[in-house]
DNA sequence: TGAAGAGAGCGAAACGTTTCGCGATTGAGG
DNA sequence: CCTCAATCGCGAAACGTTTCGCTCTCTTCA
């Protein structure tokens, strides 16, 4: 059917090891390139991608696996991975596994056993075995905003704790001595340290914690429309909160909204991630934003980098900083 | 490195071809196949998809070509597309195309240059001549959301027309007279037959059309937002208004948030797309809900039977019913 | 003028599968 | 006991590249 190098051999009078070294950037005599040039494009010949990687066992494909499709925080993070990659000829096969730990396990195999030449993974699970059908199969990999325990790996990530610091730090500095938290499930990294750079800020200016200000969601939104109505079902409920992401965010505001509290006046907020939210609510929202187009480009680069073998640093643990967008929801306590 | 079949065969004492046939799921003596079982886990042997795809020329990958990776329209597509895929065996090679008409034709050649077995896309240009780079080299396709004019090609996408007309008619039953549309880019599909529903209401009911209603948005959210401005601004302003994609509903929202414009009260709402954006604001948002995991399964189902040269009824134009979800945010206008 | 060396082209052997056609084995039926 | 058919296994030829090592042709310089 479509032509292959062969032809292109024919129809040029010259040899495949030719065509093929023209191909790749060898070097041939000016009367035989414009030969070749000519056959390529009469023919329309394209190289076949899989008889080359069959030589190369290079697909110029990388696998990306991220918890969830629908969550903007992921995508984003996809969609400057994948502009990186592209520019470097590479595809990129894009999985979720749904938050699903079994699902997980499922697809980062279906990935390994698809030839992917790396893979850019956001973990769930914290178990170095995990990331044994990679190592298996020589696979390079780096790590996106979690870290998997054990396992030594290149890791792109945020600093969560002292993002979370700043954050609970400023609620404390503009006066409040009730603030709540909802944070992330247990046992996931960010989860974890979010609620450190919590406990760590109360730590350090003398502050009791309240086990009962401290809530647990799953980073979805209706974790934090419950637990956001829990707390203000509080007899003496907190003067500020701070939502670990931007899912439960969503919800938390829902549920402010619904009761008509007023925000900074009754409540003081600060959110997570995303950006559209600042504004939606009114007032907007102060959010901690996590540098998502430079955790993207550099899990790119140090994905390619690895593949091209050079191994410089390894294992990079890449800890970027956050910024913490200070807007109107956030406001002295309410002077009871 | 890794074992190939030829090492399967060594290892079971029988001929590469047995091999080959019993993984193909072809018959082999009882005896045979334990041993061969015995030693596939023994060597961890793995098909190597591209030997296999040398062969068979068929790569099991499919392209997703969308124009934005960030919009929840889309990923959520892709969620539900890479879903049914998976199941049987497909991988999905997922890129977007910023919205940008150049990207477009780069993504789909590369996609196409990619040998992928079919392709999904989400187009943004009306050229037929775009999908050329598919038909010369035979790969099935199926369109997502909006058609492409004048080329025969299975197409998935919703009733635009008559989900607007819904919205809209639903304002002018509950009394409306001056309802403003915040319409999607002109040149595309489905902004142009959002507009056609709010048109043809009007004509219906024996309306006047008032140019200054219908405002130009290119389906981001700062365009939702200024637009909304805008028509506060008018010395009358609508009573109501249909906000028709997700991204400039979210702007509005955000100009009504900061204007203290009072929904239903001042002015009611119909927006697009998202479920969670019902909610955040308060009233409950009314929402235009398209059937997107439907869309996503029946395309994903069209083209893997495309796939399977499966031609029955081609092309298929499938256009599904979207559902109108009531909330507060719709009232009888302010009586004057 | 001749030898050395650079540059270019070529043939052939891989890469790891699938598949075609043929030969061998087995079991049943006459 | 012979024949025929059915079943199963095998050898070998693809699939379309890349790449190794060789040959050939010029150029250049002693």
């Amino acid at each position: 059917m479509a032509a292959t190098i062969k032809d292109v051999a024919r129809h040029a009078g010259l040899s495949i090891a030719t065509i093929s070294k023209y191909l790749n950037g060898g070097h041939v005599l000016d009367a035989n390139r414009v030969l070749i040039d000519l056959a390529v494009a009469e023919l329309e010949f394209k190289v076949n991608g899989m008889a080359r990687s069959l030589k190369t066992s290079r697909t110029m494909t990388v696998g990306v696996l991220i918890p969830n499709l629908e969550s903007i925080f992921c995508t984003s993070i996809v969609s400057n991975v994948e502009n990186v990659l592209q520019e470097f000829g590479y595809s990129t096969l894009v999985c979720d596994y749904r938050q699903d730990p079994v699902m997980e396990r499922r697809k980062l195999a279906f990935l390994a056993d698809r030839q992917i030449d790396g893979l850019l993974m956001m973990p769930l699970g914290n178990d170095p075995e995990l990331l044994e059908p990679l190592r298996a199969r020589n696979i390079p990999h780096v790590l996106i905003d979690r870290p998997v325990a054990g396992s030594d790996c290149d890791t792109i990530l945020v600093d969560n704790l002292n993002a979370s610091y700043a954050a609970v730090e400023h609620l404390v500095v503009q006066g409040h001595r009730r603030i709540g938290i909802i944070r992330g499930p247990q046992g996931i990294h960010t989860a974890e340290e979010r609620l450190k750079g919590y406990t760590r800020v109360h730590e350090d200016y003398n502050l009791p914690v309240e086990k009962v200000l401290i809530r647990n969601g799953e980073y979805r939104t209706e974790d934090g429309y419950g637990q956001m109505s829990a707390l203000l079902d509080l007899d003496v409920p907190p003067t500020a909160i701070f939502v670990t992401n931007y899912e439960m965010t969503l919800g938390a505001v829902m549920a402010l909204n619904e009761r008509n509290v007023r925000i900074p006046e009754d409540l003081s907020v600060i959110g997570f991630d995303n950006h559209s939210l600042t504004s939606l609510v009114k007032p907007p929202l102060s959010i901690v934003v996590q540098p998502i187009r430079e955790i993207g480009e550099m899990a790119a680069q140090t994905l390619l980098r690895r593949m091209r073998d050079d191994r410089a640093g390894f294992p990079i643990l890449c800890r970027m900083k956050t910024q913490l967008l200070l807007q109107a929801s956030v406001g002295p306590p309410r002077t009871p």
